[in-house]
DNA sequence: TCCTTTTCTTGAACGAGTCAAGTGTTTGCA
DNA sequence: TGCAAACACTTGACTCGTTCAAGAAAAGGA
């Protein structure tokens, strides 16, 4: 767990302004990975009772554009943030819960990189989300199915 | 292009009653790939004028849930539908217009579909979502680029 | 410390999608 | 073909994540 000596480094390496709820805010996304804004707004209001909604997704925006932060967004849920960035990795999704689990790429380094026709496309990005069912979910299906048959 | 008998009839396959805002929304989907739901609205009621937005969304999720079209979502972007289904392909988005085309998957069949830790999910999709620059976007950008150089 | 620029607060607004009640259609069956 | 039950559609209101806008506050360089 970064320190907020370390997040304030961090936005200022990113060129960035170091105000209090961007600070809290890049905390509350080191604290909570794969959070969604409501509860980032929550931990945030945890240390700084009184800031705004608009100011966490103002922060949010700045830290993504940064590159500080990664956000996340499978079919279906609202916006999450996550704050490993740098590295290759994907996510896993229960389609029951919503929970969502960091998963490295199968095949080592960018499997997916390229499209095998990229349609004239330049890709500077290859994004894998799974879909299934978590550990919880996946053993209450498989006794609700078993109550079914 | 399929005929408006071959709809019935992939609608009836499904167990699902033939309605004519079924058939036309089934016939849109077809006829615009990636097509979000307010531009298949748009198409159904060339031929239909008094079809309800409600109605469109309850024959896109029905037609959904069986498996007659598939419904993708990028980030940031609002539901969109196409109507093939089946295989294994995947997507290409414009970071800049948005833009969606299709891509197979680089590696053959279902590449990435095993995570190397699957952190105990029982997965049955992989999607994956390339992004990038469509050619048009691309060029532009490349334009702007030397512009400010 | 002062000034400029950026960021935050406040409060309203937007829009994709959903909910609910009642009416209209489809379909299976006599 | 006609009937009944189930299902789908219409209408209209509503939710909620997110954005917009104007003014107040704070950060950082001079």
């Amino acid at each position: 767990m970064a320190t907020t000596v370390e997040f304030r480094q961090m936005l200022r390496g990113a060129a960035l302004r170091v105000t209090r709820p961007r600070v809290a805010v890049l905390s509350a996304v080191h604290a909570h990975p794969h959070a969604d804004t409501e509860s980032i707004i929550s931990a945030v209001r945890g240390d700084l009772p009184k800031v705004s909604h608009q100011a966490v997704y103002d922060s949010l925006r700045a830290l993504t554009e940064a590159g500080l932060v990664r956000r996340i967004q499978p079919a279906g849920s609202v916006a999450r943030y996550e704050a490993r960035v740098g590295d290759n990795h994907h996510h896993i999704v229960c389609r029951s819960c919503g929970t969502i689990a960091d998963a490295d790429c199968a095949t080592g380094e960018a499997p997916c990189m390229t499209a095998s026709d990229d349609g004239g496309f330049s890709i500077d990005e290859a994004e894998v989300i799974y879909w299934g069912l978590c550990p919880a979910c996946s053993t209450a299906h498989r006794s609700s199915s078993a109550n079914l048959a």
